[in-house]
RNA sequence: GGUGAUGUAGCUCAGCUGGUUAGAGCGAUCGACUCAUAAUCGAUAGGUCGUGUGUUCAAGUCACACCAUCACCA
């Protein structure tokens, strides 16, 4: 039966490029997870896009002389082609400067303040010469006006722990600017009415605590104790006008409109890609839909608590009965948010500014895009953090990728290309041995889709590199190398099984490493494709226009069971899957680490 | 400072509601094989489960404290 699943991805922040990082704490997993379904024959509904509002990318373009937008287009054009590149297949990645999520974000303001949870107030913040804007607390250090510390926070003194208001301290200072003159000003914003949502939102974290995983839940129980109102507008020129009167020059924070994205994403892949303007509803309005956020662990009570109250306030909107797709129903909220932790880089802590980063485009230059989605998989971050190493990169890829499922299809099609003349050998009957080989890997499309359905994914790449191992082992059994000479009829059987075998795994491995499973597809004799394609779509607005990748599943044709290969295909000529890495490449790799790097074109 | 997590073989990680000799992959050592990108397969050796107390007939698995790392909030 057809599920909707709806995959929400964390949307990457605009102002550089993608990193391994990102990979791991939310695209590969999301993409696996779309993949398996979609083979599943359910409805997926896999979208994200590019963060463009803020602050780092005004105070960024503004570095560079060129404006918000122009920088943040620069990046998402690049987002676009490493992704494609690294085969994320979302059904939309789109940003948020269109006009369609302008336009619902502040639907969804005037939703809420209509609904009641949206408070107006006056405070005074200190605002910063220098930088134009009123300083964040954190940024803020002045001595106590309590026990006189000299180094007391914006919001708090470290030394007798005391809450501080920041107009109050004596002699505050900009930590990141000594020279920075902070003056006392007033301004009013709204602020969100979080604590509103309390009592709808601990049975709503109780109902899912069992399948969530441990941190997720608890971090997020502990942290709907203590919600509080939260502002929602600020004094910026960057980002989406707040919908009212005298309200021209403050702009919406941006963490209150860029989780709408999974949301108004939705509502643009109905209009730009499925020409339907409501099938949106399929997701957001039907009960029988799944909402899966997948995330880095910093941004947990965003996408447990604080989406789920926006969308709690904006429940019915769009929903109005007017068109034939509407449901009877309210507006779904995450199924779970199988948040990953991080990946490190060498042992140390990703950094921008000191460059100790594994860079999409780069990698992608150097690597096939299956190298470093295996490798990426193997390392998730999905209990603890974990670390990028080149050297690990080099032994996973070549010992376990090539050596195993690799060496497995190159020897094996190998072999029967060339003593079989180029064809799936027939057989009379296969041994007991065969057909138990044939049925352990079958009975992979269980276990390992049980394992991707719980999100452990790394756990279910094992299982599959497993499969793949007891095919090598059953093989060396079987000798059908040695047999043939004797026994022609004898390696057929063999031959046969090994490539029924492979042509099971080909599935199996199909969510994790599609581009080399689409390879062995071909090898085995068959046409078509087993997924979709990826493009980049240029979409026109009335004032401007974006451009977003787009997966079209018309090409489609894998499907996640077991098929039975015919005797008698004729095969084509096979060649090794996957490049061997030379040891040389580690050192080479580390070299680079902190050094400084230019962004090339990306080539897709 | 508060909250949540993490700390298990050389490396990367599993170990659910406490229960026989703590598991896997990679790496290492030895052996087998030669169809295959010197790939594959088998066997062996590696751990006082961060530290310290405690609960229990029994603790990696529970409690408390401490140390280290990460994230969020401040």
């Amino acid at each position: 039966m057809s599920k909707p699943i709806h995959v929400s991805v964390a949307w990457p922040y605009s102002n550089g490029d993608l990193h391994v990082g990102h990979l791991a704490g939310a695209y590969l997993p999301a993409d696996i997870f779309a993949r398996y379904h979609r083979l599943k024959g359910h409805k997926v509904l896999m979208v994200s896009g590019s963060d463009s509002h803020g602050t780092p990318i005004l105070v960024e373009a503004n570095k560079r002389g060129i404006t918000a937008r122009e920088l943040f287009e620069q990046y998402h054009e690049r987002f676009l082609r490493a992704q494609k590149k690294v085969g994320i297949s979302y059904d939309l990645f789109t940003h948020t400067d269109t006009e369609n999520h302008h336009k619902i974000a502040q639907d969804f303001f005037l939703k809420l303040l209509e609904n009641g949870h949206l408070k107006k107030e006056k405070q005074t913040l200190l605002y910063s010469e220098a930088e134009k804007r009123f300083l964040p607390d954190r940024f803020v250090e002045g001595t106590c006006y309590i026990c006189g510390y000299e180094s007391a926070r914006g919001d708090q003194c470290d030394n007798c722990g005391n809450l501080m208001e920041t107009t109050k301290l004596i002699d505050p200072h900009n930590i990141e600017n000594p020279d920075d003159k902070l003056i006392p000003r007033e301004t009013e914003h709204y602020f969100l009415q979080l604590q509103q949502f309390v009592e709808t939102l601990i049975p709503y974290l109780e109902k899912h605590k069992d399948h969530w995983r441990a941190n997720v839940y608890n971090f997020s129980a502990n942290f709907v104790k203590d919600l509080r109102q939260r502002p929602i507008t600020r004094d910026i020129d960057w980002g989406i006008d707040v919908p009212l009167e005298g309200w021209g020059n403050k702009k919406m924070y941006v963490w209150f409109e860029a989780v709408m994205g999974y949301f108004t994403a939705s509502v643009e892949w109905a209009k730009n890609v499925a020409k339907d303007e409501n099938a949106w509803k399929e997701w957001w309005y039907n009960p029988e839909s799944k909402i899966y956020n997948f995330i880095g662990k910093d941004n947990i009570p965003f996408h447990t608590v604080i989406w789920q109250s926006e969308l709690l306030g904006v429940n019915g909107i769009y929903n109005d009965h007017s068109d034939a797709e509407s449901y009877d129903a309210d507006l779904q909220l995450p199924f779970d948010v199988p948040a990953n932790e991080f990946m490190n880089i060498e042992g140390d802590k990703f950094s921008k500014s000191r460059n100790l980063a594994i860079w999409l485009p780069d990698i992608l230059e150097r690597y096939q895009a299956d190298a470093v989605r295996y490798y990426v998989i193997r390392t998730l971050p999905e209990t603890t953090d974990s670390d990028f190493s080149w050297q690990g990169f080099y032994e996973r890829v070549n010992n376990e990728l090539l050596a195993a499922w690799g060496n497995l299809v190159n020897r094996v099609l190998g072999f029967a290309y060339k003593r079989f003349d180029g064809q799936v050998p027939e057989y009379d009957e296969l041994t007991e041995a065969d057909q138990a080989i044939i049925a352990k890997v079958q009975a992979g499309f269980e276990t390992i889709g049980a394992q991707i359905e719980a999100v452990k994914l790394r756990q279910a790449l094992e299982t599959t590199l497993l499969l793949s191992q007891d095919v090598n082992a059953w093989l060396n059994e079987r000798e059908p190398w040695k047999v043939y000479k004797a026994d022609k009829a004898d390696a057929a059987r063999s031959i046969y099984t090994a490539l029924q075998c492979i042509n099971t795994l080909k599935m199996l491995f199909a969510p994790f490493v599609p581009f080399s499973s689409q390879q062995v597809h071909e090898y085995l004799g068959f046409d078509g494709q087993l997924f979709g394609d990826l493009k980049i779509e240029e979409y026109a607005e009335s004032t401007r226009n974006h451009k977003a990748l787009v997966y079209d599943p018309s090409a489609a044709m894998g499907t996640w069971d077991a098929q039975e290969l015919a005797q008698g295909q004729a095969l084509r000529q096979p060649a090794p899957l996957f490049i061997k890495l030379e040891p040389e490449m580690v050192a080479e790799e580390q070299a680079r680490l902190g050094q400084p790097r230019d962004e090339h074109p990306i080539e897709v």
